[in-house]
DNA sequence: TATTGTTATACTCTATAACTATA
DNA sequence: TATAGTTATAGAGTATAACAATA
């Protein structure tokens, strides 16, 4: 890098932001690659997780957890019923909401995401011990998650 | 999480590729917000940076580097010509080059991302140590970066 | 004929606002 | 009147393919 007087000198590679950014990105895009076979999405498949986590919910606390546009959420749900994956349920105690349920089919679709997910952690983390994988994963979860930002607003 | 039979039982938090990718999309929306009051991109500053990293380039180096389609080079190229950021200037030795120079101000529009990358990483790391905030970028830089992907893809 | 860069165009993703139905 | 969800539409970002200039 050249340093020029009164710049800041770093490295792209200096700066733990950049180095996140870029390998985020990137994990992002294998993931798409291995679930655009299923025709899914991470973001997609980060729906089904919270409906695993949390059992059947509402669309407006899925809005909540995704932190995706009302309309957007509209698409991934009419995509996840069209595969079988989920289902919109009225709920009878107020007949405006929706209760979104995973099915069968999706459970096994979340896995296949799990399972494609520990591919790729695998091949990122090859060149590091057990030990170290193990203090990153703990390092990482000290990182402070910006305010206002949920984990799961990727598409 | 709900653990059914036969499901890989993982939490989200527990993944560390999908803290990545979490990370990685909060970071790069920071950011992004950060330049915005300027009309850049983080893809704007990461050729600024690479500009400033090897000196003056022709754009097909700089698509090996950034990895992005030809057309895309182009309009990134153009809006930094137009704010004066930096200038494309014919190979005198093989005129269907272009030669691509980062100008003075460009510097400075540099700076101010580095600068805005500090503020970013401050708030990140708030509740790391000094000591935990080394071991992480050291542990970042042992994780392999996917085949075939460059560290400069995003917009 | 191959290479460098550009333009024109279409496609995807997302956001905005208007709409329906229920409360 | 407010809320849950939907639709229609426009905007940004990206990729594809045809093109002009030079080698």
């Amino acid at each position: 890098m050249v340093y020029p007087p009164g710049t800041v000198a770093l490295v792209d590679e200096e700066r733990v932001g950049l180095v996140l950014m870029h390998l985020g990105r990137d994990i992002d895009a294998r993931l798409r690659r291995q679930l655009s076979t299923a025709g899914l999405t991470p973001r997609h498949g980060f729906t089904l997780s919270h409906l695993c986590d949390n059992g059947p919910t509402s669309q407006q606390s899925l809005l909540d957890v995704l932190d995706v546009d009302p309309s957007v959420l509209v698409a991934i749900l009419n995509d996840l019923e069209n595969a079988g994956l989920a289902e919109r349920k009225r709920d009878p105690e107020d007949r405006r909401r929706h209760i979104v349920v995973m099915s069968e089919k999706g459970r096994v679709a979340l896995t296949g995401m799990h399972s494609a997910m520990n591919t790729i952690e695998q091949e990122m983390l090859a060149d590091l011990s057990p030990a170290d994988a193990t203090q990153l994963r703990e390092l990482l979860l000290k990182v402070r998650p910006p305010a206002g930002t949920s984990p799961c607003s990727g598409d």
